[in-house]
DNA sequence: ATAAAACCTATTGACACAGTAGGTAAATGA
DNA sequence: TCATTTACCTACTGTGTCAATAGGTTTTAT
């Protein structure tokens, strides 16, 4: 299940694509109000973008946020991935560094990897560019 | 992310199935120890096969547990579906009552229907005889 | 009668989710 | 210089689910 902190950062990356007009910051105050979420739960998802890389962000009259990047180069997955911390179904997979004992035996492991690979596909071939 | 209620279920039909002899009942003790999965957790799971009416289950000595169908007439969705209560990966896709108020005008729930339906065609089409 | 099994109700600890609250720092413009 | 606007920061909290555990009762075959 995707939690609102995923869904509600392709929106707001969406919300910042959709208000650029070359460069210009846009306030969270605005995406909030368009958005109809709370200004102080999207400051701890905004964060967290800024932190991976996906926006910029300068303080003070005049400043807000904004994309480093074209909307066409943005993957939906990455987005997802950072903000979910991984995108796997199953704790056996999302945890890389977890050897499970029983993977020698296990008769569901490969179709969890196959679901797996669906779901990775699926997001990371779409673009925020697709959503607009 | 699916659950270990999901994914135990799904364990515990394939065991099932792999040690049937032509409709004898198969103890809990046994498949939990096969399993490698607290017998008493796994209780609570086959109660609600027995309640999807996925399995079927006799008291007393000789009891167990047995499929109603051959492995090839289940699928891993419904099996997931009936244990995890939805298999939707948004809060308002799960919930089909729920009439969102933006549905009109959000860009991202094209992209959930798709996805959801990736992930139902992928366990629709998932036998439990795949599975053996 | 006894043993083996399912079946039933209740409880628990840990954790994540979805926020809220209240502040500090930075930048701009009047 | 000072007020305003904005991002940025730390901490807290209620709710719920997950993953079990505990301790029983009932059913059935031998």
């Amino acid at each position: 299940m995707i939690s609102t902190r995923g869904r509600y950062a392709i929106r707001v990356m969406i919300d910042l694509a959709e208000n650029d007009n070359g460069g210009n910051y846009i306030p969270l105050k605005d995406i909030a109000e368009r958005q109809e979420i709370s200004k102080k739960y999207l400051e701890i998802i905004v964060k967290d973008l800024v932190n991976g890389n996906f926006v910029t962000g300068v303080s003070g009259k005049g400043g807000g946020y904004k994309l480093l990047r074209a909307p066409k180069d943005y993957t939906v997955g990455e987005i997802l991935e950072h903000m979910e911390g991984s995108l796997s179904s199953v704790a056996c997979l999302a945890d890389k560094k977890y050897n499970c004992p029983r993977k020698r035996k296990c008769h569901t492991l490969p179709m969890w990897k196959e679901y797996d690979k669906l779901v990775h596909d699926f997001f990371y071939k779409k673009k925020l560019s697709d959503l607009l």
